[in-house]
DNA sequence: CCCGGCGCCTGAGGGC
DNA sequence: TGCCCTCAGGCGCCGG
């Protein structure tokens, strides 16, 4: 489930691949992917790819946009000029390369959108359950949703530095405005901080050692300190590592990221907490989202 | 304010 | 082998 990590890895991979090129065709395979007409993209150039919290922009000439929210199972997956993708891989079995990577064939089941560039190359938007989308929006409107929708991005993701916004004293602040609300929902909260979703708050959780479950109210001054840390160490780490791959998610070019080997408690329940504390790791529901963390060490 | 539940989706995996 | 059921989860929305 791409998180701010992964969602960061796909722009870097983009920006290298598609800047530049004018968009010269859509195709619309899967429904209500595209909200937007098709006829206000086709024909622009693509000036710059970035990310803001897990969505992806692609800005085009004519002060247009397309935004991308991958949600759970979305990709975008690039491929220079394709003359016809089955007669490669035919080719390259034929060569006796036993490796199949099913990215390779695309589209695929799971296609819902094709991007022609005016070279030939695609950019494949797949999302197997459907719940990501694509939207047309002005230069104006991107603005104001990354305005009004996101709170402060954690991490400056060239340097790896915290950015200036996400401090103990913001955190703080907003705790007080929500007191009773659990240290897991309040870091997944989108209009809190922007780009953690369920994988870097577990990990950041039991970097800091608290428990999941604690109400914001009850974090003490150094807590938030070390959470806030964690927070920036883990999401640093896992841009390092070109992000966890759980189950669908792969970067611009299909392929897979690392940091799920560095995972501590995410879908590791059931196995001893790694800090040898003795305890097993467990997993709850909180919210309506699978939780791990050691009860032993996080309080 | 907080929480739970539903809806959006489809494939994987468990039970029988 | 095969069928049915549940589950997974980002996020908006609704009701208690």
């Amino acid at each position: 489930m791409p998180e701010l990590p992964e969602v960061e890895t796909i722009k870097r991979g983009l920006q290298d691949k598609i800047i530049g090129k004018v968009i010269q065709a859509i195709d619309v395979l899967g429904p209500r992917r595209l909200i937007g007409k098709r006829e206000d993209v086709v024909g622009r150039k693509i000036l710059a790819v970035d990310r803001r919290a897990k969505v992806l922009r692609v800005q085009l000439s004519g002060g247009t946009n397309l935004l991308f929210h991958l949600k759970m199972t979305g990709q975008l997956i690039y491929r220079p000029e394709i003359r016809n993708t089955k007669y490669e891989i035919r080719d390259s079995f034929a060569g006796g390369h036993p490796s199949h990577d099913w990215h390779a064939d695309l589209p695929n089941s799971a296609t819902r959108l094709v991007f022609t560039f005016d070279d030939k190359a695609k950019l494949f938007f797949n999302d197997l359950r459907m719940f990501g989308w694509c939207k047309v929006l002005t230069d104006e409107q991107v603005a104001k949703i990354f305005m009004d929708e996101y709170g402060p991005e954690p991490i400056d993701s060239d340097s790896g530095q915290a950015l200036p916004d996400f401090t103990v004293p913001y955190l703080a602040a907003q705790a007080k405005r929500l007191p009773r609300r659990k240290i897991k929902q309040f870091l997944t909260d989108q209009k809190i901080i922007a780009g953690i979703g369920n994988i870097y708050a577990d990990e950041s959780l039991f970097a800091a050692r608290i428990s999941p479950l604690r109400p914001v109210k009850e974090i003490s001054p150094l807590e938030w300190q070390n959470l806030r840390q964690s927070v920036v160490e883990i999401l640093g780490l896992a841009i390092k590592n070109r992000g966890t791959t759980d189950s669908d998610y792969v970067d611009s070019e299909g392929k897979k990221g690392g940091m799920q080997n560095f995972l501590k408690v995410y879908r590791r329940d059931g196995q001893p907490c790694p800090e040898n504390c003795g305890g097993l790791i467990e997993r709850i529901t909180l919210g309506g989202r699978g939780t791990h963390y050691c009860p032993a060490c996080q309080k």
